[in-house]
DNA sequence: TGCCTATATCGACATGCGTCAATACGAAGT
DNA sequence: ACTTCGTATTGACGCATGTCGATATAGGCA
């Protein structure tokens, strides 16, 4: 729905506007869950540096449906990016989204 | 209460545990909200580098009893220091504990 | 066609959180 | 002591969100 837009102001070094502070509030509730950031970590170590949603249940512990729904999330933002395979989902991490969101607590 | 450490692996150049994960999400869960991120903002770029509460309020628009919540929670976690003068609070940026968050978000 | 499997969606529930009015606390000044 | 003013706390409200069971969708295979 909402992709994260590769702007914003670091928020330590100028000062930000409202628009902006929504903008990049919307980034950070991505990964003010456990479970996002785990799978974040998980796609983004995987060997072939992409992963299949097949294997995420198990691996975070959480019902098919519950993943299926941070997985849509991270891709909705652009923090993921999916490619369906057959029957199967694979996921990459997209870098420079999360790099959007580390670059914004530059600190001086 | 909490306050964030200053440890956790870049979770997307190492795998992540569920317990840091834990950790991550409570730092990030602070930077997830618009309110927060503009009194951040506004205390990093103050001209003396702090800034105080009395200002806040009408400075973002939101209820004193409003931003004295955020003050706390951005305090107890660390991400600010407040320092008492008189009836006046004064808030500072903690810099190397956004710097966690941000190191956190580390990119290969 | 029919079955199996991977994924998405729906519906419902509990919890968490941002918000403010009202109130309490506390420090300085008269 | 009393008042004033800045700040913290309480209580209550609505809304967002994480979760899962049940169900729907869709691709591959026999």
């Amino acid at each position: 729905m909402k992709e994260i837009q590769p702007c914003c102001e670091p928020v330590l070094l100028e000062p930000i506007d409202p628009a902006e502070a929504e903008e990049l509030s919307r980034g950070f509730k991505l990964l003010a869950d456990p479970i996002r950031l785990r799978i974040l970590s998980l796609v983004a170590n995987a060997p072939s540096g992409e992963l299949c949603a097949c294997d995420l249940p198990a691996a975070i512990g959480r019902s098919q449906p519950t993943v299926s729904h941070h997985l849509s999330l991270l891709a909705e933002a652009g923090l993921l990016t999916r490619e369906q395979r057959g029957k199967w989902a694979w996921f990459r991490v997209e870098a420079e989204r999360i790099a959007v969101l580390r670059d914004a607590l530059a600190v001086g």
